[in-house]
DNA sequence: TTACATTTATACAAGCAGTATAATGAAAAT
DNA sequence: ATTTTCATTATACTGCTTGTATAAATGTAA
């Protein structure tokens, strides 16, 4: 039973937070859930992939949350952004996950750290766009630079503040104090037009994620963020728009995170979608059904 | 013999590199150095030992050419500043230590953990200190902000500049770039006095450094410094100087890395610093004869 | 040659992840 | 009502790990 199966993994995420992943033996979880051996690999063929469960439920939570809080605003306004930050950083708080990351970084799971490294650079990734929609399409050269400084600055700052005082510094001043050094650090290097990385190289960094898995999650993610942005621009900013972009969502999570993606769920959305909120912008649901399609089609 | 230590070590690094720390079993290394056993536990006690005897013997290294590289210069220039930082990735590039760190920075290993934990704390350290030798002791409260800051830059520049272009750009290039950022960061936290963590708190992260190591250790740290900068101030840039500088740092590391201090050579060495270079600075010879004799007498 | 230290080979203990299998139980289909 | 099906359990097993113990072999210096 599914309820069984969450079981295990709230108790183990309990027991990672608390000895640590690579401390944590399967006995432990075993023990801790009250199941047996063979249960556990009938539920998950590895610890590694029980890890990427755990992390996997956390990490969706976020992408949907943060997304939602950009939903009819402006996305170059800094403040939405920050409430973004705030976010992850309240659930990687309160799930501990960027600990476990740190550990897992490095173990001795291949499978298991290059799903790290891949989700790790997803959120590189994302920040960059959030970047060029802050600072704009000009500064795109410096905006890779300007995000690994902003992304480590952020993780250290935290880091070292909570060392220092555990109840101390709110996340938000640590936000807002590094959102403040990258506003200048940004227009300092676009004017003297120092470049150490170039953002082209990005994409030569998700080695599985566009070449041993499926190429067509590449072109979902790229169809999924035009046509909301299609969604954004095109419809007034109301219930229907919500309930679009929450259509979409979840589609495109069925399709890009669970192993058997539910064909007659996503067809049925597809529809509601086509016929009921956005007959405007036909042309992005058109490119958006053909990626789907592909995808499904594997 | 201590060749054939020194053998195992060797080899135990080049796997390390080439597998990871985990991923090398004892019996790896016994295999590759053609010893058994009983010898490997004759020469260390654990597998974790065996790292922290490479990692010391490089950490050791980098600290001594990084103290040469000040020796009669100026301590505010930026140029040595940026001579002893290049010096530093120089060893750690071709060791492949901060890597080898990564990983067992959060390993199983208790001992292990701490020890390299002390050791970045150690270099942080280090580095608020050439901060305040370079920026003044007016911009003080903000440089622990910005040495944290300066380092998470540096490490994770360098980190995905190789990943984009292995062979690509050199480090003077991210070194500079990096430190053009921090000396226009720092002015700006100064004017307008934002703090996160105070520097003062510093001193509270060094948990056995300072409590269930010797606390003598920290007194012989502070007269160290102390006699250095006063010979750097009396004697005037010779042979001389340069001779005495490496008198301290030889009975320093005698002190604080071997198990059992040579009493006798640590004596003569002292002597000879007394009578022969350094009339000049009696005072805090005197200070670091006292802070060394409370060393040896634990 | 004798005495002592180092090294070797090997067996061993306790722990780990993951596999395999026979027995149990309970719901579902016939 | 009986049989089939399936998840679950307990347990034994493989092959790996770090680290300990010990007797035999080897070298080395007095």
């Amino acid at each position: 039973m599914n309820n069984r199966r969450q079981n295990v993994i709230d108790t183990a995420h309990k027991l990672f937070i608390d000895k640590g992943y690579q401390a944590t033996s399967i006995q432990d979880i075993l023990d801790g859930s009250g199941i047996s051996k063979g249960t556990f690999y009938n539920y998950f063929p590895s610890k590694g992939e029980l890890f990427i469960a755990i992390f996997r439920s956390f990490y969706t939570k976020i992408r949907h949350e943060r997304e939602k809080l950009l939903i009819g605003q402006d996305s170059a306004d800094i403040e939405i952004f920050i409430r973004q930050l705030e976010l992850q950083m309240m659930v990687n708080k309160q799930s501990k996950l960027l600990i476990l990351i740190e550990e897992v970084r490095v173990s001795n799971d291949e499978e298991l750290k290059q799903f790290i490294n891949n989700t790790l650079l997803l959120s590189l990734r994302w920040m960059y766009n959030r970047f060029i929609d802050i600072f704009g399409e000009s500064k795109k050269p410096y905006l890779l630079d300007s995000v690994i400084i902003f992304h480590s600055m952020m993780t250290h700052m935290n880091h070292f503040s909570y060392r220092a005082n555990p109840s101390g510094t709110p996340d938000i001043q640590i936000i807002r104090y590094c959102m403040n050094r990258i506003v200048r650090l940004v227009n300092e290097v676009a004017e003297s037009g120092e470049q150490i990385i170039d953002p082209e190289l990005m994409d030569t960094w998700f080695p599985n994620f566009t070449n041993h898995l499926d190429p067509c999650h590449n072109d979902l993610l790229q169809s999924t963020t035009e046509l909301k942005k299609a969604i954004n621009k095109a419809l007034p900013c109301d219930e229907d728009r919500t309930r679009a972009i929450e259509l979409i969502d979840f589609i495109q999570d069925e399709l890009m995170q669970s192993d058997k993606p539910r064909k007659f769920l996503i067809e049925s959305l597809l529809l509601t979608l086509k016929t009921g909120y956005a007959p405007q912008v036909q042309a992005n649901i058109d490119t958006f059904e053909e990626s789907i399609h592909s995808c499904l089609s594997r």
